[in-house]
DNA sequence: TTCGTAATAT
DNA sequence: TATATTACGA
């Protein structure tokens, strides 16, 4: 069990999880009361309320009144998200959202409004006992931050949080070619003439820290993507020392980052037409409706990547390569368009064409996105998720965690920061079946290589970029062999957790939403999943930590089995590879992280021209890595 | 002045 | 190499 000691302010004497000073929301008094029994059986403090705005006073009345908040997304006096955007932007406190409806749209919502995490509604308590990683990894964050601050002549005492801290590179970490640099920065201690001037001093280098991110996806979602100028940026962040030059730089770095998202969908779009699916998810799966926040974005950050709330994606999309306002609703409510053109988005956009957007009345949010994951694997073999550099600024912030259990379980592999908006979800066919996933290259990678150190945030800083053993995954796991791969029935889909739970526990990451349907169970299920699961979690715990590093073999078997109409997708995939493998086409190769991923898409995006849009291996050999 | 983009610096 | 900063035209 975890035992250690952490920098919390709160009941130290307490062993860390327990005493977490946890506000939940709801407004369902039923459900609030369910929720608040589980989260004392994790022994939780727990202060509870039903309305949005009772929680906003509390917050703000004492900000260290609490280590967390879970709040339900739809409420009455105020929405769910709307507390989660004030929150982000007047505290510093993570927000699991809480929400009945799986619907990737709201996930995406809600993690692009800087949710670290998505629960849906029933909420197991396995669930519950893990919510602390995210207090841990903010205080990290946290810490890191004023660290890196402290040998700041300008930095100001008690501006806490939302100062920036201006951070030099430490000369130390660049050896021995940073001769020059040191001898520069080392001049006020040898020389102590010029270099002490303020006003000669170069002006320190804002570190985009994932809650310093955070503050600018909330801004921006806040403001409305047409709104979002440096300027009002700026002002709404209300952070010291930061300059309408940084956020516009920062702004420029988003920008860039929905783009990349969005050619991935459109790259995705184009290898459905390619299949010559019509009608499939993945045609679906390009509206640009859900990005919103590379708050994530993942990440992506906060993947968090990107984040892009439905309205606020909408419009950074429509402006990413052109001023003219594009009303993104507009897009997402066009007539689905074969892309057999150009795949850039950007263009499609500047020229108003409708955009591989849903015809369906549901458009998803993240179509697109989601095939990230499958096609990357299927054409380029092992993952290799080894420093995610992405995540450094994106992703963090919006890390889903498994939220349940789940199939296969990609979503063990995939998760979101934050602002990452690297976000990957997989939304089949109506909302009652989708599988999301996400990035959440820093969660992932400190889960895997220090769980140990997940109670030490130092440790865990220095190591996660260095020490991570990226799990290879095999690309033929990921392809379930079977077209219609039935759903998996919830007592299999528990123990599959089991083997992945612990994983998950010590792994921040993870997202992903349970199918609809298998949500929809009766409360005596319910009762006896929290029965069982409080009967068999300590032993799991001991098990998992020893298996924590091990990815399932079989982790994406059901990745995209949702439906029968996924099985025909899947089925075409699974010739479309076995086609391109027997001609010895198919060439393994390995990004080392998820940005060189999105880099190699950007490359080959360059040298793709609207004739070739058939996504041959061909072209993804061109992806490679270092080409 | 501010914004957006490209070039440049680190 | 990736990202922050700066320069510059609109």
């Amino acid at each position: 069990m975890i035992v250690e000691k952490t920098n919390l302010d709160n009941e130290q004497s307490v062993k860390f999880p327990a005493g977490l000073r946890v506000l939940a929301v709801d407004d369902d008094p039923i459900c609030l009361k369910l929720l608040e029994t589980l989260l004392r059986k994790c022994q939780y403090h727990v202060t509870t309320t039903s309305q949005a705005r009772m929680a906003l006073k509390m917050l703000r009345e004492n900000k260290d009144r609490f280590d967390l908040i879970i709040s339900d997304v739809h409420m009455p006096d105020m929405d769910g998200f709307k507390l989660l955007e004030l929150v982000g932007l007047e505290m510093d406190l993570p927000v699991i959202m809480l929400s009945a409806n799986s619907d990737p749209k709201l996930v995406m919502q809600g993690v692009t409004h800087g949710a670290c995490d998505y629960l849906v509604k029933p909420v197991r308590i396995e669930e519950l006992r893990n919510i602390w990683q995210h207090v841990i990894r903010r205080n990290k964050f946290d810490s890191k931050n004023q660290n890196t601050s402290t040998d700041q002549c300008n930095s100001q005492p008690g501006s806490g949080e939302g100062y920036v801290s201006p951070t030099r590179e430490n000369p130390d970490q660049h050896g021995k070619f940073n001769r020059k640099r040191k001898e520069e920065e080392d001049d006020s201690e040898d020389n102590g003439n010029e270099s002490e001037d303020p006003a000669t001093q170069k002006k320190p280098r804002v570190v985009w820290s994932i809650e310093l991110h955070r503050k600018f996806v909330a801004a921006v979602n806040h403001l409305g993507i047409d709104k979002a100028v440096p300027k009002r940026i700026l002002d709404m962040m209300n952070v010291e020392g930061l300059t309408r030059e940084n956020v516009a730089s920062h702004l420029q770095k988003y920008r860039l980052y929905l783009k990349r998202i969005s050619h991935v969908t459109t790259q995705q779009a184009n290898m459905a037409a390619a299949f010559g699916i019509k009608d499939s998810p993945f045609m679906r799966m390009g509206s640009l409706d859900g990005l919103g926040d590379f708050r994530t974005l993942s990440g992506p950050g906060r993947l968090g990547n990107v984040a892009l709330s439905p309205y606020a994606t909408s419009g950074v999309l429509g402006r990413l390569n052109s001023p003219a306002n594009m009303n993104l609703r507009n897009l997402t409510q066009s007539p689905l368009v074969q892309p057999t053109h150009s795949p850039n988005l950007s263009n499609l956009v500047g020229k108003t064409h409708p955009v591989l957007l849903s015809s369906s009345q549901n458009p998803s949010l993240f179509q697109g996105m989601p095939s990230l994951d499958l096609d990357q694997i299927q054409q380029k073999g092992p993952l290799n998720f080894n420093g995610m550099d992405d995540s450094k600024i994106f992703a963090a912030a919006n890390t889903f965690t498994d939220s349940g259990a789940v199939i296969g379980s990609s979503s063990n592999l995939f998760s979101s920061n934050g602002n990452n908006p690297m976000m990957l979800v997989r939304g089949f066919g109506n909302t009652s079946s989708s599988n999301m996933t996400s990035f959440s290259s820093e969660s992932f990678n400190t889960g895997i290589t220090c769980p140990s150190n997940l109670l030490d945030p130092g440790k865990c800083n220095e190591n996660w970029q260095n020490t991570i053993e990226s799990p290879k995954i095999q690309p033929n796991s990921l392809l379930s062999t079977n077209p219609f791969h039935p759903q998996l029935p919830l007592n299999r889909m528990r123990d599959n957790n089991s083997s992945t739970a612990s994983y998950s526990q010590n792994n921040p990451i993870i997202a992903s939403v349970l199918p609809q349907d298998s949500r929809e169970r009766s409360c005596q299920d319910l009762v006896s999943d929290i029965q069982n699961t409080n009967q068999t979690t300590n032993q799991r715990w001991v098990e998992q930590k020893q298996n924590y590093r091990q990815i399932p073999n079989n982790a994406f078997g059901s990745l995209n089995s949702q439906t029968p109409e996924n099985g025909i997708f899947e089925q075409k995939i699974d010739e479309f590879i076995n086609s391109r493998s027997s001609g010895g086409g198919f060439v393994h190769q390995s990004y080392d992280s998820l940005d060189d991923l999105m880099n190699a898409m950007i490359k080959r995006e360059q040298d793709e021209t609207a004739a070739n849009c058939d996504f041959g291996f061909d072209d993804y050999a061109a992806f490679g890595q270092g080409v």
